[in-house]
DNA sequence: AGCGAAGATTACTCAGACAAATAGACGCCC
DNA sequence: GGGCGTCTATTTGTCTGAGTAATCTTCGCT
């Protein structure tokens, strides 16, 4: 158990827009998530804490408060701050996820989540087929264009397939839906990020894309569940071959 | 815009168990939430702020800090804390919920949870059918027989029946489908807070989860869906009328 | 053995100071 | 007159140190 500052004095931290406190709690979630604390486990009380990370106690209990928010740990007087079950974790929490993913997720998340885009996506599919607005078509065109033009190997090709998942969610008009835009956008990112991997080139998405698009643009709700069914599915299949890799 | 401190000196808190910084962020959520204050505005600054709370800085800052891990506010040094906008509020986080339902939710949000559960919940009993193992059976079935011997209108037998729909989701084994369950909740205490307001007495619902209970236990994915599906849709219609109701 | 009081430990709250970031105003130069 | 760097004021961010409140544990009393 090495001390380890937080971040060198003068760089302070990488990311440049995250304070102090977000930083703070962005490598203990990580720690947390990634089982170098396990739930149960109590955490050096503040003052030790905070001394260890050369950083003081106001900044160091504010970070304690982000991950208590996102339900990582809880905090008693005269017991200290306990890391809580997983089952208590808000894992649909953007930050939370990110932290999985930074590092190496379990393979059963993985898995979980694509069990839950392919419950979700292709009846959110069905609904914005139902429910989009003309500048939500066009949208939803333009960044399967910029998708198309900019190629999955690029990072401005795989922010449009999130931009275009999310939008997607957004004409459900379905706030809670839009909600989980975040968690499925992990999804697709998680697909395209480990994508590298992989020996054979996988197979172009974009007709899939397409179909999805056409069948909300016509307005045809049971074809863009087929459609995004579709779409999941082998974005799922690709992910599994990728965790069979590692 | 009146002066509101948080509590009263000695009395503190109601609830008893929430901390100070925990009871700032309840009130200002549910100030937030119930658009008391819109996004877009900016909070008075921190110094003012918890002047007028009569509170520390700290403590606000803390409250504040438990906002914006949940998206509903961002601060910025210079420009000050800002109410995001809705959707980028992390709706399935189940305090934001809690504080939706605490000051009358929209009838878009309660629409869009049941919607939202009419898409997950079916799928999950299915799920929950094939891979339900012999002690979750039978803590559902306590979970049903505890409901139907306290009924209802009282708080065990709700308590009950949140505790058999999370039991469905823990039996998927899918971890982010668990963390659902806290959202598909607050649906589920709607529906049975609400029902005092009808004047027509609702229609028992325990056929209908007994049915769904039997499909898992039998291990009828396809039979669970359907049970799930029409034990969620009574519960939206009956949710429907309420909502007329008002 | 059961139960109540005392003590120790921890998070919680407070107060006040200084540092860092940045939006907006200002002035300068071209 | 317009574009651009600078300067300043305001706000959040961070730090320090003190005292408070809650609660687990232990010990002594009954």
């Amino acid at each position: 158990m090495s001390a380890s500052p937080v971040q060198a004095r003068p760089g302070r931290r990488k990311a440049g827009k995250e304070r102090l406190h977000g930083s703070i709690a962005h490598q203990l979630g990580v720690e947390i998530v990634s089982g170098r604390h396990q739930p149960g486990d109590i955490l050096t009380n503040e003052i030790e804490f905070s001394e260890r990370l050369q950083v003081s106690r106001s900044a160091y209990r504010e970070a304690v408060r982000i991950l208590a928010a996102k339900g990582l740990v809880e905090s008693r007087p005269r017991v200290g701050t306990r890391v809580t079950e997983m089952n208590r974790w808000n894992l649909l929490d953007p930050d939370v996820l990110a932290w999985f993913f930074e590092a190496e997720p379990a393979r059963a998340l993985v898995e979980g989540l694509f069990e839950l885009r392919m419950i979700v996506e292709p009846a959110a599919a069905a609904l914005a087929a139902e429910r989009r607005t003309g500048p939500q078509i066009e949208a939803m065109r333009e960044a399967l264009q910029t998708m198309e033009r900019a190629g999955l190997k690029t990072e401005a090709g795989q922010s449009a397939d999130r931009d275009f998942h999310q939008l997607v969610l957004d004409a459900t008009g379905n706030a809670p839906l839009v909600s989980l835009a975040s968690t499925i956008g992990a999804g697709v990112r998680w697909t395209t990020f480990y994508k590298g991997r992989k020996h054979k080139l996988p197979p172009d998405p974009m007709p899939e894309h397409w179909a999805v698009f056409d069948a909300i643009a016509a307005g045809d709700a049971g074809g863009a569940r087929k459609a995004m069914d579709v779409l999941v599915a082998n974005s799922r299949a690709q992910a599994a071959e990728a965790l069979e890799d590692r």
